[in-house]
DNA sequence: TAATAGCCGAGTATTTCTGTCAAGTATTTA
DNA sequence: TAAATACTTGACAGAAATACTCGGCTATTA
């Protein structure tokens, strides 16, 4: 239950690349294909909609390809997967673009709101610097409390 | 993106209605088609399988209809939406019956499993019960520290 | 035995997903 | 300017998942 689409998936992966990569110049299409094993054409659909959103830039002809627009810790993964899946929304009553009308005598419709947010902050508060410095687990508490702090939060000091 | 599939949304509202007027007697599926607005069909179908699983029990003939096998604060919603829809699985190689040949070496594994192992701990938290007694709002830490225990966890001492 | 209510397996329409393809535009270098 | 490189765009098609429906059967009770 609750997958997340191959778009979305090769998207971040994508990213990863092009951020791993930018400081050495743009990176090409093809390059993305053979490191993440994704067609051309496929990963053209997707790196149209992220350049379009600003998230990346394009440098076109020989020597050309994709550069990241903004710096990776300002880059979420949340952004990513929003602009190619969509916001988060576990029911359709929760999609800004549907709607519903008896939210109101609606038993779980706080669950799936509540739900949707947890998942929301999580995905907002791993940058694209966490995947290229491996810092992919996100600790039990999003917060540190000053107490329990064994297991968890490596990097991101700020 | 990550939207839950209609069977796993009416499982979780027609286990509500069964929790609620369980305490009267079995619930026939009919009473929740009308209250929730789901055809008799479909729940069939979605009854059977939490049956099958030993979450309710079912009473043939006249006045028959369901029942709670167990205690409403001892099921939670993560169990109802497993049994109809599988386990937690972001991606594809996160499914146990898929699995993924190049775990080791892939940037975003981690990433994954540490979205999925949290959006499970929301799910196997949330009990029918909350949903019975309005406490469907999940507080954004799920430990008590001791401190900052303003807004969050109402209920369930225990 | 007749009415009630659940049990079960198949089947189908629809939608979403996961890509492919072909033709075009922009930029750089020789 | 011509060739080569790379991104751009929209349409489209096969596969898979979803969201149901249908028909007939079984158990229980009055
Ligand atoms: S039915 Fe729309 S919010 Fe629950
Ligand atoms: S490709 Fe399978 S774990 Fe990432």
């Amino acid at each position: 239950m609750l997958r997340l689409s191959t778009k979305g998936q090769y998207g971040v992966r994508a990213m990863y690349e092009i951020a791993r990569g930018s400081v050495a110049g743009p990176v090409t299409i093809k390059e993305i294909s053979e490191k993440q094993h994704v067609s051309v054409a496929y990963l053209e659909q997707i790196l149209n909609k992220l350049r379009r959103s600003g998230i990346i830039r394009s440098v076109k002809g020989p020597g050309g390809g994709y550069v990241l627009a903004r710096d990776p810790g300002s880059i979420s993964i949340g952004e990513i997967l929003k602009e190619l899946e969509g916001p988060v929304a576990i029911t359709s009553c929760l999609d800004p673009k549907e709607g519903c009308v008896r939210v109101d005598s609606c038993v779980t419709h706080l669950l799936w709101k509540s739900l949707g947010d947890n998942i929301e902050r999580f995905l907002d508060g791993m940058k694209l610097q966490d995947l290229l410095q491996g810092n992919q687990l996100m600790g039990l508490d999003r917060r540190d409390t000053g107490k329990n702090t064994h297991a968890a939060r490596r990097g991101r000091p700020a």
